[in-house]
DNA sequence: GTGAATCACGTCAACGTTGACGTAGTCGAA
DNA sequence: TTCGACTACGTCAACGTTGACGTGATTCAC
């Protein structure tokens, strides 16, 4: 049965000979343009079958400078926000006939370069990237030499860049006006490292501090906590804002991983969920439905965000210029702990 | 400054041009290979740095038949397992200077074969698949089309087809000889639905029927309970064994989302772990170490599997035929729980 | 000093596809 | 009847690179 010769792809060439036509016929075939009979369609379509071809997209890339192809390049996967973002754009691209290349760039630069160097150089249609924190440089300059780059999370505009963003403002506003809303007055920010010395202020603490004080409430420092957005680090603030015995009922996370610790702690000290201490966490990963009690958040929708970071792309491969950023709406999901 | 043209990448034409050399000598200078004179690889560099010349892999790919790349093919990502495997074969492949295509086929076997499909036609080097349950036609299929093929998890040979394996009874026996040694004598297993009408008895299954009988403990039907393999699953099956007034001091979990759901379930039963009930994992998920206790379970390496995968894909391509399957340690990582 | 080997290149074709263009036949309107 | 448009193809070159092979110059052993 077997020829004993190494596999080899069927190529436009063999169908060609089989069907009794030129290659060029068998490309408008496959390609579904106009020009050729039905009759030749059919002996065509059945040489297909019969030699098992399909078609070289290196080589049609070559020429076309297609593929059809879409990069996604992420911090990491392990973050299940990350995650959901990765499944959010598939579905996206998916949804319009696109493969994705998805790569990791694990905050480190150099690596960030050198995947968009990557993506360049195998043809992608155009990129959607989380970046590193501040990397701008890179994204113009691949921009640039041609490649559309939207950025997710992340304000930048010019040739081929476009920006698909949250209201990240007003996500916190919902959080914390919620927890007002319910009637908690001792409110307590656990919020990321990063905020310490960042100027201006992230937003998340400046709505923080503004939703106080519309409500009438005090803020002090004390009521802002600051360690690694991570599950641990959350534990660690929650602990630490019971140990300085600051009053709490009402404590707004950095993201949903700060509020799982942050539920740890209060477990581990007694405190019940929301009747003691009301709890809203940020970005809505799966696992809120899944905790007990069930964590409000504040919702990203991560497929929204794909199909816009697609649908940007798309528009940027028709005109590369002048693209607004593109925001998704933020809604806040009121489940048990809050 | 501008020029206005639409940026078009440089080739080795233009460094030629611009060095004075063939392109042919360009290529050999990128490429490393030898037959060119100091003197010429230092004005061909200088050219190459000056037009910003980057190879194009496409054309590269298409005579080469190599592009460097591989494919990972996953059910999907927002399971942390899936995600910490993708995070090992990537860091794998990068450790071995390759890109990774990575893809999801959301267990659905047409999607499976498409991408399948469409890595080929990208022509990468080979791909490393977890793959929908029992689909080993679409497998050897593509690989006999010349695609070297690694699954994870599932025991394949053949022609281009290699597997990694990690010893599931083996991980069992580890979980549950731990609950007996440390004096639990009420063990119940909270095992996946697919196990129940399925020949053979899954393995984790088997091994804990075995491992109990070894412990001269008594084994019934009812300690073993069926859900879905997730938190939700877990709490569900959980609470089932509470409410069955089954006796327990010792659960072992198919995996490490059954246990959160079942850390839940007894916690809202007001029972401490491990004081009252022992609780085991399996996988050894980054979460086990951020949970509250900590949780005890069975380590797979992701790592591992990454650059196992990886080795045997180079393996594979010296020499298509007759790899072993290759088997990665499993371990019990001892925390709180148990 | 002569032949062989080696070096440092250059030339040409090929990978598999599509874009640009050519052409023989058909059909319909003037 | 003739001209133009249209249909259904075919031909050829090009995309950017590398494999196979050729060639003139230098080196080296005998």
């Amino acid at each position: 049965m077997q020829t004993g010769g190494v596999p080899r792809g069927s190529t436009l060439h063999d169908v060609a000979a089989l069907a009794g036509v030129s290659p060029r016929t068998v490309s408008r075939v496959v390609n579904d343009e106009s020009g050729f009979g039905e009759a030749t369609r059919l002996r065509v379509m059945e040489a297909i079958e019969k030699v098992g071809y399909r078609p070289n997209m290196l080589a049609r890339a070559l020429i076309t400078r297609r593929t059809g192809t879409l990069g996604l390049v992420v911090p990491q996967m392990v973050d299940p926000f990350f995650a959901e973002l990765v499944d959010g754009v598939q579905a996206a691209a998916k949804a319009s006939g696109r493969t994705m290349i998805i790569a990791k760039h694990d905050n480190d630069l150099a690596e960030f370069d050198s995947i968009l160097e990557t993506l360049s150089s195998f043809a992608v249609d155009g990129a959607i990237v989380y970046s590193p924190k501040a990397e701008r440089a890179t994204l113009v300059k691949h921009a640039m030499r041609g490649l559309p780059i939207v950025a997710v999370g992340m304000e930048i505009s010019g040739t081929n860049l476009g920006s698909v963003l949250w209201d990240i403002s007003r996500g916190a506003e919902l959080g914390v006006e919620h927890l007002v809303r319910i009637g908690r007055t001792n409110l307590v920010m656990l919020s990321d490292t990063s905020g310490a010395n960042s100027q201006p202020l992230p937003r998340r603490e400046t709505a923080f501090r503004h939703t106080l004080q519309s409500a009438g409430l005090a803020f002090s420092e004390g009521r802002v906590v600051r360690r690694d957005p991570t599950i641990d680090g959350g534990r660690a603030a929650m602990e630490s804002v019971l140990a300085a015995g600051t009053p709490v009922d009402g404590v707004f996370a950095y993201n949903d991983a700060v509020a799982i610790g942050a539920l740890q702690a209060l477990a581990l000290a007694g405190l019940r969920v929301p009747d003691d201490v009301a709890l809203v966490g940020f970005n809505d990963i799966a696992m809120c439905s899944a905790l007990v009690p069930t964590l409000t958040s504040v919702r990203l929708d991560r497929a929204a965000i794909g199909r816009e970071a697609v649908a940007l792309l798309d528009r940027m491969r028709l005109a590369p210029d002048h693209h607004q950023p593109v925001y998704v709406d933020v809604e806040l999901i009121v489940r048990q702990s809050a």
